[in-house]
DNA sequence: CATGAATGAGTGTTCATTCAT
DNA sequence: AATGAATGAACACTCATTCAT
């Protein structure tokens, strides 16, 4: 009988003690899993709540609705990458731009190929402004202070169409060397991924 | 006797009166529609029939089930995506290659644009075995007779990873172009896109 | 997954065909029942469905949300009484004003017991107005005739407080005879609350 | 040793300490506050301990079950109408009955206007035998009184079912007043109620 | 005693699908 | 063939209640 969600984004409750914060985890751990296991379509709150081993009502407690439940995954999952690519950058900051977009485009590949069915989940999540995923902003973060690093600041104006193509590339070459057929040796994607790369930096 | 196919890929039943075929398009045209204004997730067939015009019933007349209708439109958005891809290949055939690729990029993003809510439908189809989305296959086809033609058939097999590579790469670019912020003009990505398959071309 | 729910006052769907409307009239007389049998708290759309002999799904082809079978329900009794009074007001109308007055009474004391279930289900619908029940109204309005022709247009203004008053005690009369404890004989109550009501009558 | 009241009317422990008795008022308020701000509809245990500011275990430490606090509610609100009615009763001993009966219709209204949400609560409680709401007895009890004092007993037989009309309107028109249209003017209406009771008085 | 995390039966509602007309 | 009423499994979500801490 409910007439108006809450902005379906945030948590219901933050949680307080440390057995409640482990709970979320479980439930968000278990979603993942629903969605690599048996696809984005399989996803439902009950489902989660027994893969998580947690009550339906514990699900509840913490997110409004199915919907907080993605956006979680989406936080989470943009915040991984960007720690990823934040970790890459630096320490490849000194090498050769070759072995940073190598090293990159390897780590962004792991972090894809652990959850296949991540992606399948967040293109189900309402609406996105997009950009390349919604991993755009850190990944074109990170991208845009190593540009103005190499390149001695540029005027940004010209740069923001530049890091929005090289961002989309970026990852879709990672999604693409994640996802490929069998007959396709992921090293030799990743060479001509770097290739690609490394053809359009300025 | 009725021959009934229950694989639900293909159709019910071919349509051989003309009214029939009318339907089938009519339903179509109502599951995009329906995906462009409301979202993949709002698609469900009683809607889909309520705005095609046509009982729910006559749905069923022509696909056996749900699964069948993404089908189709998977069918027609990769034959449509093909078409626009081949004949701009034919139309640039001895263009420099430049204008080809800015051609290319130009007609598959018209082709993205006008129906902003497919890639979301098509992603809610069982798992697809990726490759750069649905529509590889024949833009790979479509590219491989390019380049072939244009560096004199080179041995096929390392030809693949780069098709892989460059497949995902154009498909990756026109989306993003086609889903670009209001601040980055369309000539202007269009052109860096270009600049980025241009520098990866053998 | 919904964010807004539609008026839900109003049928999702007029039926057509005579299969249909019956269907609503089952549903509604299966609500009736099952508030009159357990009380208002036990009315589950679930149960009224089961007990409608009718499917869940059903139930939601005529009805937005539960609050719309209490809408309908209150649109029905409100129906039913205002048919009632009118019908005793005419059939009265050139009687005593003590037999229209007690015909009146045992009218709406009738309506009431018959159903003793609905008056808690309609306490369950949303905030009303209110002003000595929801089926206020038609009975304003006819007491409003018998009064005007009775006593030569009064001018309307001082009318309306006497209106008010009169109606909440008819309607408070006729259900508190309705709901009497067993010791207390009808015809004695019908009488005492006939000899309230004259009491009053200017 | 722990005695367990489980009959859900009464409280699960007699609080004894101030502490305990101050939280079961607590309680209390919210669940008030809540049904006048959010309607019946709305109440829930949870919901009551956090506008209590209290936690729901405490809840469940003074009432073995929500109804128990609906029981409590009508108690307390019993009582409430019980005094008010008694000390208007004792206050105008003497003075004539119109100025007794308007009196107490004023008290009464006031009453119910201080609480717009408790009736419907009270509604929701489990099947009452009813005779005018719950508040009657004590209401019927000091209108015996006056009625006794002032008419010399009469035969208490034949004074039942005027008793029962009595306060049946009484309290229709009180909670009548309470819950106006703004067109109408509280003391016009408490006047034209008074009006009503002392032409039914005897 | 107090807390609040956890439980899970129960309820409202959706939607793919069937079938009598 | 077409219609649309009907179905019911499945799902999102609530809330009274328990119990470990």
């Amino acid at each position: 009988m409910k007439i108006l969600k809450k902005s379906s984004t945030s948590r219901r409750r933050i949680p307080r003690q440390r057995r409640a914060r482990e709970t979320v985890e479980v439930i968000l751990e278990a979603a993942v899993r629903v969605a690599d296991d048996d696809g984005a379509a399989a996803l439902n709150t009950n489902r989660i709540a027994e893969i998580a081993g947690v009550s339906i009502g514990s699900v509840y407690q913490y997110f409004p609705d199915k919907q907080a439940i993605y956006a979680a995954l989406h936080d989470r999952h943009v915040a991984e990458i960007g720690r990823v690519v934040e970790e890459t950058v630096v320490a490849y900051g000194d090498a050769p731009l070759q072995d940073l977009v190598r090293a990159l485009l390897e780590a962004l590949v792991r972090a894809h190929a652990a959850h296949p069915g991540l992606d399948e989940v967040l293109a189900l999540r309402p609406r996105r402004g997009g950009g390349g995923g919604g991993l755009a902003p850190r990944l074109r973060g990170a991208l845009r202070l190593v540009l103005e690093a190499r390149r001695g600041a540029e005027r940004a104006r010209a740069l923001e169409p530049k890091l929005y193509v090289l961002t989309a590339m970026i990852d879709a070459l990672a999604h693409a060397a994640a996802r490929r057929p069998p007959s396709l040796p992921l090293h030799v994607l990743v060479g001509e991924a770097t290739r690609a790369v490394l053809g359009y930096l300025p």
